[in-house]
DNA sequence: CGTATTTGACCGGCGC
DNA sequence: GCGCCGGTCAAATACG
């Protein structure tokens, strides 16, 4: 039972040494972690399925680089990879990635390099409305202890972060931020708004302009709904100063095309 | 020995 | 209707 399978697509090089060690992508402090987080349709159909994709400095996850292109950085969840694949246009593989945290957490993230910025890695996160993700480290007392078993993210190991700790990059572009951007979202976790209402952060009010500005499909800040929330709440453990966006118009397809 | 990762194969959706 | 492509499965392998 042979087909002519696509994998005969040949990607540029990922592999070189995919060392089937833990992953602990040290580097993945998420802790300054500067995120695009962008929200838009599923391109299937898929009702009920909630994508976010965020947008991570590879600096962030540096010290696995010799890991490959797709090693996620360590977030408060535990996740296994189930499959990679190439991608058409693109010269980094897609890691896929389920959530191991929990025993039935539907929780699903994808992994890949933009092609644009390989210094750019693009997380997609997946989850359905009736399957939240798992809010707080206490929720993770899965079978899979493996990744930190503390919520806290781990100590940055990568002082080459500091090159752009206090920048943005919001697709794919530098954005100045405060280095302490955990308190200038401070209000980002604590709003609480169900409304559709988009927020500007003072920060982002104007560069996010000048980030985006001139495009159509402008990627706006986005206040996060219940269900934002819900799949959010482990996000929001993650990149404490992540940005969400939003483009919108439905960009079909391409997520982050815009940069 | 058990668990996670790797990697080829299969399935289904979408576009042409 | 056919082909392409993305996503998932599952057997094999590697590692702890």
């Amino acid at each position: 039972m042979k087909r002519g399978i696509d994998m005969a697509r040949s990607y540029n090089d990922h592999e070189s040494s995919q060392e089937t060690g833990p992953e602990s992508p040290n580097s993945s402090t998420f802790n300054d972690m500067k995120a695009l987080i962008s929200s838009h349709s599923p391109k299937r159909s898929r009702r009920s399925i909630e994508k976010r994709v965020v947008n991570v400095p590879m600096k962030e996850m540096e010290g696995s680089r010799h890991k490959g292109d797709t090693t996620p950085p360590s977030d408060s969840w535990a996740w296994r990879k189930y499959g990679q694949k190439p991608i058409k246009g693109s010269p980094y593989p897609r890691g896929y990635y389920r959530c191991s945290s929990t025993k039935g957490c539907p929780a699903r993230k994808q992994v890949e390099r933009s092609r644009d910025d390989p210094t750019m890695i693009l997380i997609t996160y997946t989850s359905e409305h009736n399957h939240p993700w798992p809010l707080t480290s206490s929720t993770r007392n899965g079978p899979k202890p493996k990744p930190e078993p503390k919520p806290e993210p781990e100590p940055e190991v990568e002082p080459e972060a500091e090159e752009e700790d206090n920048k943005f990059m919001v697709l794919g572009r530098e954005i100045e931020t405060t280095p302490s951007c955990v308190d200038e979202f401070a209000w980002f976790t604590e709003m609480e708004t169900t409304s559709s209402t988009i927020l500007e952060s003072p920060m982002f009010s104007s560069e996010k302009k000048t980030a985006v500005s001139g495009e159509d499909d402008v990627a706006v800040f986005f206040p996060m709904g219940e269900e934002d929330e819900s799949l959010f709440a482990d996000l929001g453990e993650l990149p404490e100063c992540s940005v969400v966006f939003r483009h919108r118009s439905s960009v079909v397809g391409s997520q982050v095309e815009i940069f």
